[in-house]
DNA sequence: CCAAAAGTGTTAGGAGTACACCCATGG
DNA sequence: CCATGGGTGTACTCCTAACACTTTTGG
């Protein structure tokens, strides 16, 4: 009656103006030397949620991220070892968190941009595919997508993060607009020098404004 | 490194006007006795959602039903007998499908109204309080709301299930004007004679025409 | 002074919301 | 003819989407 039970941690980030995606290479068969999502097997003391932390950072070195658990995998020949159960997660991380750890098991861990994926192992594209779906659903309706950016951004780079997961062009004044009326963006009076022309302001998420909002439903109708 | 599987199936349907659940009672312990959401261990040559569909038939008789992954509940307490992990499923059906059988492990099978249950064993409160706010959620951008009715059905019963499961009132003629300039429903030439008054007209779910508009988002912005 | 990215306002159309009366039926 | 629930139209507001020019900076 008992199943061996794994997760599987869909990690997005955002590089060179694309979505990336963290795939490890495997060491061992089944499916030795290709590419999948990071995780392994749940230990008996730790819960689903530890165990999808732990694996995804014993295999990349990556911490600190956003996790909330995805879809729970189940057919019946999805590992040719036998029955696994995998429970997904799908995790975002800024680009200044997501450096990857040497002297970790992540040998073989790297970023790969979302138009141009490898092969993966067991049925990890189902899984890859089915959290781009959510990310870009929750994406809309919720503040997800400050996730991927770092304390300190500007409006453009804010906007960028949705071009690049929604994969579509948006309108500099209408998104503006809208975020600002959100009123979740505390001004600093700072400015980027990221681009080599003018400069842009930097922003802060004020979280705690945003908990009055939340339950009035869609906030990002992009 | 093995871990008992369990599913458990939060089903629900529309009864004298209110959004009931369907619990069994234990019949061993843990927490015998006491109401639970069906459910059971997974068996090693069925999926996941096979399990939930058997388990559903075999303690309360219920079949053909709406079927759809919730979440995955893995901490680590959350059952007395050590480590479980249940993969959560919530389930829809109609009225006239919802007859519990006989003669099948549902003895103690039983229709609760959400707004008056016992108390749950496990942590099944948790699972059904979740259930709930996905199903209010889904019936918001997706044509759930349906799977509560038979096949043949009039506005006016429409509406009430988006109520019983909303918690609110909605006006009868921003319902009608929504629901129609979705183009989802074929008007019949027959009429319900349920109400003692004036008889409304019956309608099909047309789901063929509803698949073209399903990458348009949100569909019933209740 | 030129190129490039930051930053700003207005308008038209569609959707959501609020609201009141007539119609068909059974008793 | 009356009580009950079925059925319809209109006006206002707000959100969305489309669209172009000015400002700031580095080179």
């Amino acid at each position: 009656m008992s199943i061996r039970v794994t997760v599987a941690t869909v990690i997005f980030t955002i590089r060179d103006r694309a979505l990336h995606v963290l795939l490890v290479k495997r060491g061992v068969p089944p499916f030795q030397d290709e590419w999948a999502i990071p995780g392994g097997f749940t230990k008996e003391n730790e819960s689903l949620d530890e165990s999808a932390l732990r694996e995804l950072r014993e295999e990349t070195g990556v911490k600190d991220v956003y996790l909330e658990q995805l879809y729970s995998f189940g057919d019946l020949r999805r590992d040719p070892r036998g029955r696994v159960v995998t429970v997904a997660y799908f995790a975002l991380i800024s680009q200044d968190r997501a450096t990857l750890e040497p002297g970790t098991d992540a040998v073989e861990a790297q970023w790969y941009p979302m138009n141009d994926l490898p092969q993966l192992a067991f049925d990890h594209g189902d899984i890859l595919s089915y959290a781009l779906v959510r990310l870009r659903n929750k994406l809309e309706y919720t503040t997800v997508g400050f996730q991927l950016l770092p304390s300190r951004f500007t409006l453009p780079e804010l906007q960028l993060v949705y071009e690049a997961i929604l994969g579509r062009n948006l309108d500099k004044r209408n998104f503006r607009r809208k975020i600002e009326s959100l009123g979740i963006l505390r001004p600093l009076n700072a400015w980027s020098k990221e681009s080599q022309r003018r400069p842009a302001r930097l922003y802060n998420f004020a979280a705690a404004k945003f908990e009055k909002l939340k339950d009035k439903g869609i906030l990002f109708p992009f």
